[in-house]
DNA sequence: CATCAGGGCCCTG
DNA sequence: CAGGGCCCTGAT
């Protein structure tokens, strides 16, 4: 399939709180790489779907790091509602109002994240993907190396995703619920995803019935919203985990360690090969409280991206990619 | 070649 | 609330 050519153009300057990390808000190297999004230098070009208007969206660092120069790409002429709509929906993805002052002050007390934070100072939780999308993404997570995962996220989009061709990237913009939730199991599970195929569908049929789902759960308190995350199908703790944190970018949203972030975590907190998961919660609650989360994630991005120009041989051998 | 655990989750007893 | 089953892969 051609892919389809975004060649109108609007440019838009998005204001940000300060201080805004621009490197550690739109590229998250622990994140695996899938044909959605891609980063270079000082850019980041992703596909973004709003109301069923799919758009390429290209981000810039500008104005000193206090505002981002947002290009958006499309099909056909946009409208100033359309253009608002995206900015909107980009602002929230990339938590451009963000106010760190607290988490700033409660990193320079503690001897593990301060010098972490001051390198990585104002960089914020961020996902380009919308609720749905990053919970397929999850789902291809559960059970699966990161080989694998790649795998089945990209036979999905080529078979029910839309590529898209703007400023030189060709890059596939997600499929929708509503489409997916048509597809028989059987399709699915040709392409390899194994049991995630029954996942996959009633969390379509979720989503499709529920077009709001995402807009009413990011007013909720972060109970609630796990809450609500927990009844749908095919997720669980870790999953909800992912979502709280990188979809509604909760900062306290961790209360949950799957395997091999203990093993990472047993290294850097506490020095150890292993160390068990309540007293991993135990201290980052106690030295973090409600930004324990955002604590761990600028710890874990911080190892990853040191990873891009040395190595790290403990980590080399936890990862396998 | 066969066996098995893996960045979970659901379901059963 | 513990434990088996699920799919595929790569490691052994």
């Amino acid at each position: 399939m051609k892919p389809i050519q975004l060649k109108y153009i609007h440019d838009v300057r998005l204001p940000v709180s300060v201080p805004f990390n621009f490197w550690g808000t739109m590229h998250k190297p622990s994140h695996f790489p899938a044909p959605v999004d891609h980063f270079e230098r000082d850019t980041l070009w992703l596909t973004m779907r709003v109301e069923n208007q799919v758009y390429g969206i290209r981000m810039k660092p500008s104005d000193g790091g206090r505002s981002v120069s947002l290009r958006i790409f499309s099909k056909k002429k946009t409208t100033q509602r359309e253009i608002d709509l995206a900015s909107t929906e980009l602002r929230f993805r990339f938590a451009m109002d963000l106010d760190l002052e607290e988490f700033i002050r409660l990193a320079k007390k503690d001897p593990l994240l301060k010098p972490v934070e001051k390198k990585w100072r104002g960089m914020r939780p961020s996902c380009a993907f919308s609720l749905y999308e990053l919970l397929c993404i999850t789902i291809t997570l559960q059970n699966a190396q990161v080989s694998r995962s790649v795998k089945m996220l990209t036979a999905l989009l080529q078979a029910y995703g839309t590529a898209v061709e703007f400023d030189n990237q060709t890059l596939f913009s997600f499929w929708t619920a509503e489409k997916l939730s048509t597809i028989p199991e059987e399709d699915l599970r040709s392409l390899k995803i194994g049991y995630r195929a029954k996942s996959f569908g009633r969390v379509a049929s979720f989503f499709s019935a529920n077009p709001s789902f995402e807009k009413n759960i990011r007013r909720l308190s972060t109970p609630e919203a796990a809450a609500q995350l927990r009844e749908i199908y095919g997720v669980g703790p870790a999953t909800s985990w992912y979502l709280l944190f990188e979809a509604l970018k909760r900062p306290e949203a961790f209360d949950h360690v799957s395997p091999w972030e203990q093993k990472i975590l047993s290294r850097l907190m506490f020095d150890k090969e292993l160390v068990s998961e309540t007293r991993i919660l135990r201290e980052s609650r106690k030295r973090w409280g409600d930004w324990r989360m955002l604590a761990v994630h600028y710890i874990f991005e911080d190892l990853f991206w040191r990873r891009k120009t040395e190595r790290i041989k403990w980590l080399e051998e936890l990862i396998r990619l």
